[in-house]
DNA sequence: ACTAAAGGTGTATTAAAAACACTATAAATT
DNA sequence: AATTTATAGTGTTTTTAATACACCTTTAGT
């Protein structure tokens, strides 16, 4: 419960924690591709005086307390479905964060006062990132004040969710460069130039167009449709969707290794 | 504390919880290569009734509540201390275990009873995976009753062991294979096949012997010494050793990606 | 009809992985 | 002293994958 919407929405009332564990939470880096650049979901945090005059205001990953028969998983997918509406969304635990330090920054401390929290609690919080297509999600669902953040040009986060959220993207990159998750984060049909931009800016690297297309033509669980792009002011592209079947009827072990 | 060696020699006197937190443990599943296969340290654990007759008697992991103001890594690093005698070695988090059911097995049932703990109450356990040269642990200094068992001999653990450690294993072999760290299973000086050997049974592969070397000796890192195998049976094998430094100095980052 | 914008295509070079069999050296045995 | 046993050590060819690179095509908008 500590980035909960509820909390933002009424920062001075006591979090219903009769159901949570307080010791234990989880926090969600949500990714979504636009087609141009790698965001993520962050939440807005306010925090006011008395007199209603702002003390500061920044942002915040998305996060809950688990509540006490949750498991790990369903407090992500409840966390992920409470902000955006989704569910049956790509998420995967990529790291706990138990620093005895990680709430002790100032703002923290002044944060956890206001809602009702000892700020000497320990808390333990379990990282998941999460995957879905910005376009999917529906702002006007979000909860207020969540926005997409461009992954270059997020500032000073809560708590340590700038590390949170660092270590999330480091799983994310490590984690595309052997699986197929990055259809997780397009639209079911695609072209292959979007593939490769969500490469591209997930890695942070160029590549090269006709080597990229050339891989993913071999690559036979990327299937091409017959249906092309409509209303775009140039040749339209081809659209391919992502067999998961075929993925997994042909894929390979990579025994491969660097010393 | 749930497997802690003092309550395996006394069953049935409270655990010291006072400075602990009894919602959140670390597991370390201590890696061993012995030139031959790989292995795993367990503890043994068994339980009697009050008139000293044997109810079972299996293995687990090695783990404790981590304390009050203790990291997670520390918590880890001690746990493998008081097991083996061992400090600065390679440790790192794989997972964390927060099924709500995890310790509802009978056995685990009664043995929580049976150290005084709350069977019903929930502990998220962080697994850890460590590795060490076999031979460097001796027994002697290892608590009571643990012994190493051959990785693919393990029958069935306590608790949700068995996931822990399938799930650590599996991090060792991805891990394995991007980075350096087989030298940490082995002893400063070793022989080219020693470290093939390693590499055969972490994987689970056989590989050829000469396009082995051909790529360690292409790694400048792994620099051959002035010195050979003694007292074998055979013709004695040059030794080399790992240089951390030139790995860092010259490695280069791999941006390849499978799709 | 022309322009702007992105889609789409093939070949040659280089680098890395895989397949494969025999000789060398030390200790132990006869 | 000769033989056996056990493991060390060594190169070349083939196959596969990665890289580098430039021009024409199709659509909508002007």
């Amino acid at each position: 419960m500590i980035e909960n919407d509820v909390l933002i929405q009424h920062p001075l009332r006591e979090p219903m924690v009769k159901d949570t564990n307080p010791y234990i939470s989880v926090d969600c880096v949500i990714f979504g591709f636009d087609f141009e650049k790698l965001n993520v979901l962050l939440l807005e945090r306010n925090l006011s005086d008395g007199d209603g005059n702002l003390i500061f205001s920044d942002h915040s990953l998305v996060g809950h307390h688990i509540k006490i028969n949750e498991s790990l998983d369903a407090a992500a997918a409840r966390v992920l479905f409470e902000t955006t509406g989704l569910s049956n969304i790509y998420l995967e635990q990529f790291f706990v964060f138990g620093s005895p330090d990680r709430l002790k920054k100032e703002r923290a401390q002044l944060w956890l006062k206001s809602i009702g929290r000892d700020p000497e609690k320990r808390v333990v919080t379990v990282g998941y990132f999460s995957l879905v297509n910005t376009n999917a999600v529906h702002v006007s669902y979000t909860q207020r004040h969540a926005c997409w953040c461009n992954i270059n040009e997020v500032g000073e986060l809560a708590f340590d969710h700038n590390q949170i959220l660092d270590k999330g993207l480091e799983a994310l990159r490590l984690k595309i460069k052997s699986e197929p998750i990055a259809f997780e984060l397009l639209p079911q049909k695609f072209s292959l130039s979007q593939l490769q931009k969500l490469y591209e800016v997930v890695l942070g690297i160029e590549i090269d167009k006709r080597n990229f297309r050339k891989k993913a033509i071999q690559a036979n669980y990327i299937v091409p449709l017959n249906e092309k792009q409509k209303d775009v002011a140039h040749k339209p592209a081809q659209l391919f969707m992502f067999s998961r079947d075929i993925y997994e009827a042909t894929k390979k072990e990579n025994f491969n290794f660097s010393l």
